[in-house]
DNA sequence: GTACAGACTTAGGAACATTACT
DNA sequence: AGTAATGTTCCTAAGTCTGTAC
């Protein structure tokens, strides 16, 4: 695995965050505009399709019509379909919510499995109880919950060959530790990674919880804040003030000018009207929301002038709230959840260019939620005269509460933290896979250049987006219904307009130059020379295209992961993404990392590692708004510094000349001291200036989301031990509790 | 094979808390 | 002490991927 892998270098200086005025609908629109900010604009102009046989655009019509042939011969089949979709919904988009109303939803059905065969197990001679204890399952509730390690620490069966020489080795060792004592966290920290997994898809078998916290209810406006249409003051009823809250909260948002999010919400607005209202206000524009505005700024600003005690009592409600909502039992342990807070009503607020930004979320209520616990568990309570919707019992699955929502009509999930049992043993797994792909990547790699000569144009296709995927670490791409999202595209769903390509371009050969808008609408903009293969089965792909067909006609997700599957066991795109983060960061730190630097120093090599697959990831954030200035401060410290020392150095010299005059004790010691200082006066600067760098490189670039999701932990807790430097420099307090099984276990020399 | 539901991971930004600075 | 900068947590949207039914 080389370094020269991947070709990302400019990707950050050219890739600007796309706004919101990003339009792929409009694509005529768009052609004009969509790059206007950017520098690479003439060379496009000038590029034409490297076929000079590419059909003229005026016969788009009659093309569309005709089934394309490839040069396998086959002829074009379901990307069609979406396709067309894609052109009629743009027409139509906004009524599709109506269809998926959360109320005329019928319940999933509950397994509710016959009392004998509750765990039901596919295979009966297997007991599904986890190996590490021997007794009998009510050994998994709570009679009293386990607070220290458990005693044995079994061996897992699976395939951590890694883990199982050191597993065992300080089961005790952590015991001694007793500091969190002092914070309010009593309880030894479970080892579950020490423990036997569950096998067959059981997730749990005991768990009890609370059920969640509801929003609290709509509180109606005094009435000296007033609403005004046209004009004129009116008093609302209570169901449109409150959606009017939602708006005014927002105004000072970009959002509230957006044609879409005003036509959305409005829409949505008036379904909650009495007729007398919807008679009356039928243009938002007399709309005047101003004082409800004012009001709500008032209310924050009266929240945060709040005294000590008062916002001292606010936060031991919260605590309480936490204590008895925030934590569940499960399978012996006090776990804590993720979110036990129904998400509260208000406007949609997609990201990007979304149809449905400004509609309506409406109020979560009891006969919403479907409660998922074990049959022997203490039932969480609806609040009084309510009931839940279902209370089931699937220890299948790993959440607690679920709800379907209005916007899209998914489900909703209350789960466990990421520090938990269930949340870690699944991450861990995720990296132990990607560890196996390590190991059968250049087979796969190999294979997949291989097919790229293929007389097949699916496997073509196939070997192009595996080499997408693996090159550049992009996302597996899976086709999304149109009209319900923002237009945005993975791999598989790449479409001709996306890339463009140069068969010679700043000296290099075979460029591909990628731009079109990923997860979240974040711009992914590159240029990337690829092998003459590639380029010309790109070029074969895009032959008699349109802009807005897709460039891998022939493939999709379910096609790519059905192939990847076969070629290692449990091999999906994504896969692909774990793995080069972390291999990324683990040759990188050991390139960046040198043994004489500071603490400083080092944990800047680090992050330029971190940055390093942050940029692979294309993880982006917009700069923060005070970037700038925060610069500058830097800078003008930095000077101060710098001044600081040369003061101190003077200072030093004079009194080494006052100290060879004199000869005695007393000046000597002055010596000491003034070179003390200046010792620490470069090392503070030094210090600054690091971070100086740091923050500079890092202005649109995010690291968190690929500390978080991509690189495997003990990559950066065995740099950690090897080098010295504590952990806490590296994982703050979430990030040590996510990651604990990871800082147990691996040592300096684990190796990704 | 395709459409859809479901479950779960990944993602950036907002809100909030803490620390550093004046 | 008050304010600004920075770090952390919360929030929930937006992906991936699997399973199931036709």
């Amino acid at each position: 695995m080389s370094g020269d892998h991947y070709h990302n270098e400019d990707q950050i200086n050219c890739g600007s965050r796309v706004n919101d005025s990003h339009k792929h609908k409009d694509k005529y629109k768009e052609k004009e505009h969509k790059h206007k900010d950017h520098k690479k604009d003439k060379e496009r102009e000038k590029f034409k399709h490297g076929n000079s046989d590419h059909k003229d655009p005026s016969d788009k019509k009659h093309r569309d019509k005709e089934k394309m042939k490839h040069k396998d011969g086959s002829t074009d089949k379901f990307k069609d379909k979406h396709k067309e979709k894609r052109k009629e919904e743009k027409m139509k988009s906004f009524d599709g919510r109506i269809k998926k109303e959360n109320g005329f939803a019928s319940p999933p059905h509950v397994k509710s499995e016959p009392e004998d065969d509750f765990y039901h197990s596919p295979r009966h001679d297997k007991p599904l109880k986890r190996e590490r204890d021997d007794d009998n399952d009510s050994e998994f509730k709570p009679k009293k919950i386990k607070t220290e390690n458990d005693k044995k620490a079994k061996k897992r069966k699976q395939e951590d060959e890694d883990f199982k020489s050191k597993k065992t080795k300080n089961k005790k060792g952590e015991v001694t530790d007793g500091k969190k004592k002092a914070k309010k966290e009593p309880e030894e920290k479970w080892k579950w990674w020490e423990e036997e997994r569950y096998t067959d898809g059981v997730k749990w078998k005991f768990l009890e919880h609370k059920g969640p916290v509801f929003a609290p209810p709509y509180e109606p406006l005094p009435s000296h804040v007033k609403f005004y249409y046209d004009g004129k003051h009116m008093k609302l009823s209570p169901d449109a003030e409150e959606v009017a809250t939602f708006f005014a909260k927002m105004l000072d948002h970009e959002y509230t000018t957006k044609d879409i999010f005003r036509k959305n919400f409005f829409k949505d607005w008036r379904k909650e009207m009495t007729s007398e209202e919807k008679a009356k206000i039928t243009d938002l524009k007399k709309c005047d929301f101003t004082e409800m505005s004012v009001f709500f700024k008032g209310q924050s600003e009266a929240r945060k002038a709040l005294t000590r005690e008062e916002k001292q009592k606010i936060k031991e409600e919260n605590e309480r709230t936490l204590q008895e909502y925030g934590f569940c039992i499960m399978d012996n342990h006090k776990e804590r959840i993720a979110n036990f807070r129904i998400e509260p009503p208000g406007l949609f607020r997609g990201r990007g260019d979304h149809p449905k930004m400004g509609m309506l979320k409406r109020r979560i209520r009891p006969g919403d939620i479907i409660i998922n616990c074990s049959k022997d568990s203490k039932y969480p309570e609806p609040p009084p005269g309510t009931k839940w919707k279902e209370v089931r019992h699937d220890n299948k699955v790993t959440w607690l509460v679920s709800w379907t929502e209005n916007i899209q009509g998914s489900i909703k999930y209350i789960m466990l933290n990421p520090s938990s049992r269930i949340k870690g043993e699944k991450d861990w797994q995720k990296y132990e896979t990607a560890r196996r792909l390590k190991k059968c990547v250049d087979r796969i790699r190999a294979q997949y250049r291989d097919d790229w000569k293929s007389k097949e144009m699916r496997i073509r296709q196939r070997a192009v987006a595996l080499y997408f995927i693996d090159k550049l670490a992009l996302r597996a791409g899976n086709e999304k219904e149109e009209g319900e999202t923002a237009d945005t595209v993975g791999c598989c769903s790449l479409r001709v307009e996306h890339i463009k390509l140069y068969p010679e371009k700043d000296g290099q050969e075979f460029v591909v130059e990628f731009d079109f808008l990923g997860k979240d609408s974040i711009r992914y903009y590159n240029t990337v020379p690829v092998e003459k293969r590639v380029f010309k089965n790109l070029q074969l792909f895009m032959e008699n295209k349109e802009p807005d067909d897709d460039l891998f006609d022939r493939l999709n997700t379910s096609i790519l992961n059905k192939h990847l599957q076969e070629l290692m066991d449990g091999l999906t795109a994504k896969v692909f993404r774990t793995y080069n983060a972390s291999i990324t960061l683990q040759q990188q730190v050991k390139e960046l990392t040198n043994a004489e630097d500071n603490i400083p120093a080092k944990i800047l090599s680090y992050n330029r590692a971190n940055r390093a697959v942050a940029i692979l990831c294309n993880h982006q954030r917009a700069p923060p708004k005070t970037f700038e200035k925060s610069m500058q401060n830097l800078q003008t410290k930095i000077d101060a510094k710098r001044n600081q020392l040369s003061d101190a150095k003077r200072e030093l010299k004079s009194a080494k000349a006052d100290a060879k005059m004199r000869k005695d004790e007393k000046s000597k010691k002055a010596v000491e001291t003034k070179k003390k200082a200046v010792q620490r006066i470069e090392e503070q600067l030094m210090k600054l200036e690091v971070q100086a760098t740091d923050r500079e490189e890092n202005k649109q670039i995010a690291l968190g989301t690929s500390k978080l999701n991509y690189l495997d932990p003990r990559i950066s807790v065995a740099w950690c031990k090897k080098w010295g430097i504590p952990v806490e420099k590296i994982y703050n307090k979430t990030q040590r509790e996510k990651f604990a099984w990871a800082i147990d276990m691996a040592d300096e020399d684990y190796e990704f």
